[in-house]
DNA sequence: TCCTCATTTCAACGATTCTTGAAATGTGAC
DNA sequence: GTCACATTTCAAGAATCGTTGAAATGAGGA
């Protein structure tokens, strides 16, 4: 992760619709949900502006887009949600590395594996 | 942590200028750095530039200040981060929470007990 | 008290971003 | 092939944000 990927990750997630987005794709684990099912949760916003910040996320590498007949499917990016945490937190607990170490670690390996899609 | 710090941390981080602080103070540990040290390792920016940032963090939780003689002390927010990290990962792993939740309750657990100043 | 240093506040300009509605694209059903 | 549906693309307007230099604040030393 550099700080380029890490800026445009953060600028991504500091929008309040773009936020929801992914904490609702983050709850909807792997299988991730349809354009127009994340629409209809975001208090019916229209398409377009749904469509706008979905692009805005996928530039930024925090979600996956995949076809699914008429729908396009959107997942969250685990590892890259990870990579953001490590980037973030690396080198977080200085004398203490012992504690701070192991759970980004933990954070990263728990969700590298489980991205499906693309591989 | 609510929506509205979530996002005004998230804006926050979402500047350069200000992802090179935060960074700068995570691994500067809880002691902290003076402003003209943190202008200083910042390619000489502006004082008042910088003096923009750092109030914007502070205003966003992700950074607190404290005097010292003629100097201002910045460091880190830590529980803060980790706060920020929980909120965003909450329930990120569908089906295998027993590898995710105590990640994200480690990097809690690690941060929170290490802030100096106002308690 | 006066002077110097560290930092913040202020005002103004330039640049970027979000929303909306209409039109275009791509997919599946008849 | 045509129709209906799901989603994206496009253009335009309103709002927000970052940089800069000058002036103001606050703290310590002579």
């Amino acid at each position: 992760m550099t700080e380029s990927e890490a800026l445009a990750a953060f600028a991504a997630l500091s929008q309040e619709t773009r936020l929801r987005i992914v904490r609702l794709l983050v709850t909807a684990g792997p299988e991730g949900l349809a354009a127009g099912t994340i629409a209809a949760a975001l208090d019916g916003a229209a398409a377009s502006r749904v469509s706008f910040h979905l692009a805005s996320l996928d530039r930024a590498g925090l979600i996956v887009a995949r076809r699914d007949g008429r729908s396009i499917l959107y997942s969250a990016a685990f590892p890259a949600l990870a990579d953001l945490v490590g980037f973030l937190m690396r080198d977080c607990c200085q004398g203490h590395p012992e504690v701070c170490t192991p759970a980004v670690a933990a954070l990263d390996s728990c969700c590298s594996a489980r991205e499906p899609g693309r591989d």
